[in-house]
DNA sequence: CAATAGTTTCAGAAATTTCTGAAAGTTCAG
DNA sequence: CTGAACTTTCAGAAATTTCTGAAACTATTG
């Protein structure tokens, strides 16, 4: 694997995107010199082609495996583990779905959950907390449904979005032959 | 508008969850402040009501304003300005959806698109280049959606989401009765 | 078991982000 | 125009995050 200008821009976007992303530069470089490298890499050739320490990116290899999106491969003869990250885009885009719900979601749900369960001890909280609940069914719907989404096949996932704003229709089109189906 | 403890745990909670959702601490407490207040707050108090500086308000009311998140009023014979935040739940989760793709997406999309243009220079870049393929389409694919939910009207995402993974039978059952109709 | 080849950890350095508060800017009444 | 009431800006301080590299650790070989 060699740096060139076209994988070094690339791998140097993911670097800058990654903290908009919910991981740091480190880590998005890393993961993105592994998608594009058909070889897996040991770690210090990455702390070489990326020009950080060894010990960054054992941290940042720490990450990724911790969110499952990379593997170690041994070679025979040859002690060093050699990382690639498997799977299909779909997989990969998964993933960083399933651990930014893990990390603003979630949370978020139960904490509001939590004050849903309060006694409003005032007119002004009485106001708060009927916000508070809006903003907990939204979320929780968004969370049910985009776990939902996810169980579905690709395949099904592509016909869907690739129908865009379409489902409106087929949504109208459904329920003029099963109108009364669905809870 | 006084800080009680369920309103605090609020306003807490969203500034640190601030970081997560891509804006800052403070902006998550000022916009959290102004979500469960009945009343439009007036800079001064915000600063008070959360202990921070009034430079550091000004900031983040600016932020929160380029969002088109806050509104200002006036209150007659005052000459203060008053925020508060207009709008449905559903109209700030979609500008926050947005700007998030518009920080998270756009740039990115740009950039894997130049990389397209690009001719591959060896073996590596050829893998490298198919490989950005994938992720470009994947993503274009779903901005492209999820643009195209924005503009559906509340109601009709809400049946959506109720569906959940029922709208893989939703499909399934369309495509008997018009089964080549899509591009 | 010791030597070797590798990986991980973590204290403190470096870089980045956020915050403060004083100064500058704006608006308006008189 | 002047001064009062308010807002914005921005240089540097404070806080936070990220990175380094030496030391500790682990596993394998002979």
């Amino acid at each position: 694997m060699q740096m060139t200008p076209m994988i070094e821009s690339f791998v140097c976007h993911f670097g800058e995107m990654g903290s908009r992303w919910g991981f740091n530069r480190t880590v998005g470089q890393i993961y993105a010199l592994l998608v594009v490298s058909e070889q897996p890499i040991c770690a210090n050739e990455i702390a070489e082609l990326l020009g950080i320490s060894r010990g960054n990116v054992s941290m940042g290899l720490k990450e990724l495996s911790s969110w499952q999106l990379v593997q170690v491969q041994h070679k025979a003869g040859d002690r060093k583990e050699y990382y690639f990250c498997r799977g299909s885009i779909w997989d990969m885009a998964n993933k960083v779905f399933e651990e930014r719900r893990k990390r603003e979601m979630d949370p978020t749900l139960s904490l509001l959950r939590d004050i849903m369960m309060d006694e409003a001890a005032n007119q002004d909280e009485a106001y708060a907390q009927q916000r508070i609940i809006e903003i907990h069914d939204l979320l929780e719907n968004i969370t049910e449904w985009t776990q939902s989404l996810q169980s579905l096949s690709p395949e099904k996932l592509n016909t869907l979005m690739k129908l865009g704003s379409g489902v409106g229709k087929v949504l109208e089109f459904t329920d003029k032959f099963r109108p009364k189906k669905d809870a």
